[in-house]
DNA sequence: CTGAAAGCGCTTACAG
DNA sequence: CTGAAAGCGCTTACAG
């Protein structure tokens, strides 16, 4: 089909495309009333829809963000992405998705990418290694919002899990239900990825906070598809921990895929608390107390943050860090 | 910033605009060396990069599809979105992200602003109700592949799941543990949602197959919300099923909070299989047996199909229905 | 109240 | 081997 253009309607109403264009911006101040009708009547008959693309051009904005998250399948990289889209289907943006991998090289390759299509703006879990990049964007003005991870020395708006107060609500459920020898598994501790960081610095300040020593022997971190060795070593210490803080929710995963390997009952023998809600935890046995991430209210404000500065180009607050505060799901297992 | 035009690298080359962009283009044939070189080094030193918009406006191609889910939440979806968003990057494609909540409204909203953005082509999981647009896309030939969902009459790439089939699986499982009262659970059947329609016809076939009447008590539905009272009532009749199918992974997890909270041992008590994988299903007690659909490779292929139908203009293969195999993961719930 | 003209940043036949 | 010119489909200041 040949696409129906503003010059077929302009042609068709028996007015100029200048006319026809400010109707389509509804720009109706001086429009006489059968101009108009004559419009939207060669609209209707043609069929007509914009080329947002040739506007783009003129008007330096597509009306479209990238959001770029380390792996869609994460079920808090989801829970974000659709709060985003929510807020950006409102507001008639569009939002295009990539996933980085924590690759530098394709996150690189990425925001490259969404910088040719001319994105107005950008929302990234960034994997922390491209900061020269990452302050080109800053020093062009362009918009940049970081979700869960922060850059230390970059000005950015960045949203993110108070993560510190996540470990202190584990240890303090903990501790309240008497639970004093307290271990924490974790993936391993790679240099950007922050949250990983700070959730094991609160647990340690919680344990002081709780007149608790901390013991080094029982914190210990592994990849992920070994992380159940991991288990059994710290269980087979000679006084083992009672009770375990699951970093995350694919480490709860593995610690709950041990305990049933090895029928470790909950919490008899090992009390549990992870951090990030997970779908199965009041249908698991012993239905699991977790600790939630307020995903959908941060990819909200994150998708809020980057229009602002989108829309509002004398938009002068200055980048500012947003810290969420978690939610305790007190349940069976602790 | 001043954004850098292939102007301005012409400029300060020294040569042409044409030359640049034959250049980017790689069309090299009758480039001379010395031209290239002060090409490439002009292209350094101001740090330019192409505007993808302007590029697209005249070659009519964006390089971007649209891809609409019921919800990114689902599971299956977001590991759909995944396979999708791998194979367009290894093609240089980007995709929007919709969500369409099955609301037929929305749906065409944002067909219609994809269009307007000059999408390449469409990957949707049809909501069923717009079937005069889908005709017109189809109509002026506009690359379109529809997941998951079949809607009859339709000349599309259609890519889903051998739903019978998926019952079968489950059916023949049950009678292969000695399980003859089967029944089975499912959400509302609303016409348009094929998915529904065709696992029950299977669970139906099935049972004939095997030599089981089926009976219609056996058979209930609900919106999942209040699906657990659909569970009591199913069990609470006089002759109740020893065995329960799980329509889907929602119907699952329902019925699983059911058993929990009135202590229904599985499989002992009942039995049970789910259509859909979870995440859960290894490290729950038991170990829950279920339907996998193989979503990263129905992903991967409506992408195919769809990315050559865009890039292949005489791409003459009429358009097919793509059934893909379900899988039996043979656990403890049965 | 409406139209002619220029321009957004590219690509591409075509001329030389 | 390279450049001038036209054009993709819009928007927008400006003239009348």
């Amino acid at each position: 089909m040949k696409r129906i253009t503003i010059s077929d309607v302009a042609k068709h109403a028996g007015v100029s495309k200048s006319t026809v264009s400010q109707y389509l911006n509804k720009r109706y101040d001086y429009m006489g009333e059968k101009t108009k009708e004559r419009i939207e009547l060669a609209i209707k008959e043609l069929g007509y829809s914009p080329n947002i693309i040739a506007r783009s051009l003129k008007q330096k904005s597509t009306m479209t963000i990238g959001v770029i998250v380390a792996n869609i399948l994460h079920v808090f990289s989801t829970q974000v992405i659709r709060a985003i889209e929510d807020f950006c289907n409102e507001k008639d943006f569009h939002v295009i998705i990539c996933n980085a991998d924590d690759d530098l090289k394709k996150e690189k390759r990425y925001i490259e990418m969404l910088q040719s299509k001319q994105v107005d703006g950008i929302i990234a879990f960034p994997t922390g290694d491209n900061i020269e990049l990452y302050q080109s964007l800053i020093d062009a003005k362009f918009p940049l919002v970081f979700l869960d991870r922060i850059i230390p020395g970059l000005e950015v708006d960045t949203v993110l899990l108070d993560n510190e107060m996540a470990s202190f609500f584990a240890v303090e459920e903990f501790v309240r239900k008497g639970y004093k020898n307290i271990g924490l598994l974790s993936p391993p501790i790679r240099g950007k990825v922050t949250p990983r960081l700070e959730r094991i610095n609160g647990f340690k300040k919680a344990l002081e906070h709780n007149q608790l020593t901390f013991n080094a022997d029982y914190l210990m971190t592994g990849e992920i598809r070994r992380i159940q060795t991991v288990v059994k070593d710290m269980l087979e210490q000679d006084n083992p921990p009672e009770a375990i803080l699951a970093l995350n929710d694919r480490v709860l995963h593995e610690i709950l895929a041990f305990t049933k390997k090895y029928t470790v009952r909950i919490p008899d023998d090992l009390a549990l608390i992870g951090i990030d809600e997970v779908s199965y935890a009041s249908i698991y046995s012993p239905a699991l107390t977790t600790i939630q991430q307020p995903a959908f209210e941060m990819g909200k404000k994150a998708a809020e943050l980057l229009l602002n500065r989108i829309t509002d180009k004398s938009y002068r607050i200055s980048p500012d860090i947003y810290r969420f505060e978690p939610k305790l799901n007190s349940r069976e297992s602790c």
